[in-house]
DNA sequence: CAGTGAGCGAGCTTCCGCTTGACTT
């Protein structure tokens, strides 16, 4: 029997670090915390000291079993969770959960999973640090008391079901923001002028196209500028050539990963995630939630032999590198293959995407910079003050551009440098071809995507690699924030070009504003943002975070109580609940569209219990007022009162099939038609006002279609029991309610005996274990 | 999920971070 346990948080570590120890060590997994507050109630006593109530959610009680039951067979007990926060307090968890005793308990840390790391650690033991344990207990308490305190208060003045939280209010703060910014700009425009010179080499010619170094404000002061060229002659006035390096991007850490992960492969944060998961289980790379940019030495000497070997001494250079994020808390290796001699891996075609992004990114870290040559030509004109700037770009050397390049999130870079520049001399008169001024616009900052968001929050120091992924769903799951492409616009814009002597001004089109997965506020997102921002304005400012932060670093040294931050913090926290509850409003984002033409009655759109709703008449009319749900892309904010008339005009009964009625109208999941107490969805591009009968009879067709598509088997004798094709493959339906079909049996085959069987047998379904569905 | 919305009122919702399966329709 092993004599020595050793507890981690992940059972794929666990796995490598037991081939490591040998036979006397028996290496278990607490998968992450295993005592938590309970998520019924607050669990914390406001009243005595912050006391928080720890309890061992019902997912983990088996685990903890197992260990308690290991941990008393054997002498030792390492406990080797990471050395971060978290880490500490699972492992003070876990001494308290077991009941581990001072004597037979060791704490260990390594942050790279390497033989001599590990081996290292077991050497060097200490005890558990209560301060670190204590630092994790404030954040942990404070993150409890702003969300069940908050959300509550959201519940009354919002809209049920809502929630608020440190990181999640103020990432929705961002893009509300953002959106704002956006719908505040006033774009403008200037005029660029570019001139292509002809330069004369032996034998042939060549085109340079070059830049004026300054644009103009106005239309005239262009043409202006193109008169004068008529008549003027070019002279190069200066050739100035500069070396310049570009050094490689760090290895990934989770947020840079998502962010290149959806920029040059076009992943969502969460699929990155659950991809770099199946890559860490079959052992391909390291750990792939971290903050940390640091290789191991065996790391680095690998990416050595495999850049010498691949490419040449030249191309090794060995980097270390540091991070600058202020919040890392480095409990492990940057994200890397495991084995940096596998160039490519076998798996599905997203995780060979991945990993090879992964591989390359590794290895142009420890490349050489690639070196350039800048070359910069300016040119005079002899009727005007203004110089043109032709740029050029070479690369002397290559480096780690042979592997990689990080890719920006700058949309359109107007950067007009070119290859390499034909060799010219002082003095040397060109002829200009054709010169071109063309109008160009400002553009307002972006809206964010997943990953830029992800980036800003890290350079905010909000949030930790576990959690970007899991926030982001979180605030579109609760309504605050949408994915969605926006479409572009058509804009004019001037082009007045000079050629042969000659101007020409023209009007020309192109499109703007095209947007892909960007992240819009929704109505409930701004209303909630603004009241939360309005109301508590600590606990949403962007720096709350790192105040508290350096409050939890000093918690850490032992410098200050935890229970004493937290009180400090919560009584004007506290009050401000309290007095907002009292004093502040519903909010309903109501706004008065107009007048309904026919009875005079105010018409408004605002936040109903659902949604956002337009409204005919006030409460307190004598006639019940009239609801109607907004249509999807359309807000409170944008919503016109004729929309909204039109919305009253539902539900609209469009004609008989097979003799029965079918009524047109908007629910819960859209726009709808109802036929022989049916419902069948309207496509996306069907409007529910000017939808045709022919149009609704092809729909109810296609569904019922679908639906027998669907069907695998029904039974005469039962007609409310089916066996149809689900998403995750056969089922048996009945009663409204489903049930998995064994795996040895064939679907097609089964009897009505056998279903009803499979019905009997199946468990009964308790509400006892993780989370509750809502009914 | 099921096609509502006022008002009445009971009973529900909610946080962040650490980690994977068990389970779904």
């Amino acid at each position: 029997m092993a004599e020595n346990l050793v507890i981690v948080e992940s059972p794929a570590k666990a796995k490598t670090i037991e081939k490591f120890l040998g036979k006397d060590f028996i290496v278990k997994s607490s998968f992450g915390h295993i005592r938590d507050l309970s998520p019924k109630d607050l669990s914390v006593d406001v009243d005595h000291d912050f006391k928080p109530q720890y309890e061992i959610p019902s997912d983990k009680k088996k685990t903890v079993a197992e260990l308690k039951k290991l941990a008393k067979k054997a002498k030792t007990v390492w406990l080797a969770t990471d050395e971060d926060r978290e880490g500490e307090a699972i492992s003070w968890h876990l001494a308290e959960a077991l009941g581990l005793s001072d004597e037979k308990t060791k704490r260990i840390v390594f942050h790279e999973i390497t033989k001599s790391a590990i081996l290292d650690a077991v050497e060097n033991p200490r005890g558990i640090d209560y301060h670190l344990v204590d630092a994790q207990q404030a954040r942990r308490v404070l993150d409890r008391l702003v969300g069940f305190e908050l959300s509550p208060v959201l519940w009354k003045k919002v809209k049920p079901a809502l929630s608020a939280g440190r990181v999640q209010s103020v990432a929705v703060r961002l893009i509300v923001e953002r959106e704002e910014e956006i719908k505040n700009f006033k774009p403008e425009s200037s005029y660029k002028v570019t001139a292509v010179f002809e330069i004369k080499k032996d034998g042939g010619t060549s085109n340079v196209e070059a830049e004026l170094q300054n644009r103009f404000k106005t239309k005239k002061e262009a043409v202006a500028f193109l008169q004068k060229c008529i008549s003027a002659q070019y002279t190069i006035e200066s050739v100035e050539k500069k070396p310049a390096k570009k050094s490689p991007a760090p290895p990934f850490t989770t947020s840079t990963l998502q962010q290149e992960a959806s920029r040059k492969l076009g992943f969502s944060v969460s699929k990155t995630m659950v991809i770099a998961q199946q890559l860490y289980e079959s052992g391909k790379i390291t750990y792939m939630r971290t903050d940390s940019v640091n290789l191991s030495n065996l790391a680095i000497g690998m990416a050595k032999k495999v850049i010498a070997g691949t490419y040449g001494e030249d191309y090794v250079k060995t980097r270390k590198y540091k991070t600058k994020s202020k919040s890392a808390q480095e409990a492990h290796e940057a994200i890397r293959p495991t084995y940096l001699d596998n160039q490519t891996i076998s798996g599905d075609s997203s995780q060979q995407r991945l990993y090879e992004l992964i591989w390359k990114r590794t290895i142009a870290s420890q490349m050489s910079d690639a070196q350039l040559e800048k070359t910069t030509i300016k040119i005079g004109v002899s009727t005007a003050g203004e110089k043109f700037i032709a740029r050029g770009e070479v690369i002397k050397f290559d480096g780690f551009l042979k592997v990689y390049m990080e890719s920006t999130d700058d949309e359109d870079s107007s950067e007009s440098t070119k290859g390499l520049l034909p060799p010219v001399k002082v003095g040397e008169k060109l002829n200009a071809k054709e010169i071109y001024a063309i109008q160009r616009f400002t553009q307002s900052p972006p809206r964010y995507t997943e990953a830029s968001l992800v980036k800003k929050l890290e350079e905010l120091g909000i949030g930790r690699p576990s959690t970007y992924a899991p926030t982001i769903s979180t605030i579109q799951k609760r309504g605050y924030v949408e994915k969605a492409d926006k479409k572009g616009t058509e804009r004019k814009y001037d082009f007045i070009s000079l050629s042969d002597g000659k101007i020409k001004e023209e009007v020309k089109k192109e499109k703007t504003g095209y947007e892909k997965a960007k992240l819009f506020p929704t109505d409930i997102g701004t209303i909630v943002n603004n009241f939360l921002v309005q109301y508590f304005d600590k606990v949403l400012d962007y720096n709350f975070t790192a105040g508290v932060e350096k409050e939890f670093d000093e918690i850490a040294e032992g410098k200050k109580a935890w229970n004493e931050m937290i009180k400090e913090f919560y009584k004007p926290f506290h009050d401000n609940v309290e007095e907002t509850l009292e004093k502040s409003k519903k909010q309903s984002g109501e706004r008065l569209l107009g007048q309904d033409p026919e009875t005079g009655k105010n018409v408004f759109a605002k936040i109903g219990r659902y949604g956002p709703i337009v409204q005919i008449g006030e409460s307190n009319d004598e006639e019940k007022p009239k609801f109607a749900g907004l249509k999807k892309g359309r807000s409170i904010e944008d919503v016109t009162l004729e929309e909204a008339l039109d919305m009253f005009k539902l539900p609209r009964t469009i004609g008989k099939y097979e003799d029965e009625d079918m009524v047109v109208a908007i629910g819960r999941f859209g726009p709808y038609v109802r036929h022989a107490g049916k419902f069948y969805a309207l496509g996306k591009t069907d409007d529910p006002i000017t939808v045709t009968p022919e149009r609704a009879i092809e729909i109810i067709e296609a569904k019922r279609k679908a639906d027998k598509e669907k069907t695998i088997k029904e039974f005469k004798e039962d007609p409310s029991l089916k066996i149809l094709n689900g998403r995750y493959g056969a089922y048996i339906s009945k009663d409204k309610k489903n049930y998995r079909i064994p795996k040895n049996k064939d679907p097609k085959e089964l009897t009505l005996e056998e279903c009803l069987e499979i019905i009997e047998k199946a468990p009964k379904k308790t509400n006892t274990g993780g989370k509750r569905r809502k009914k």
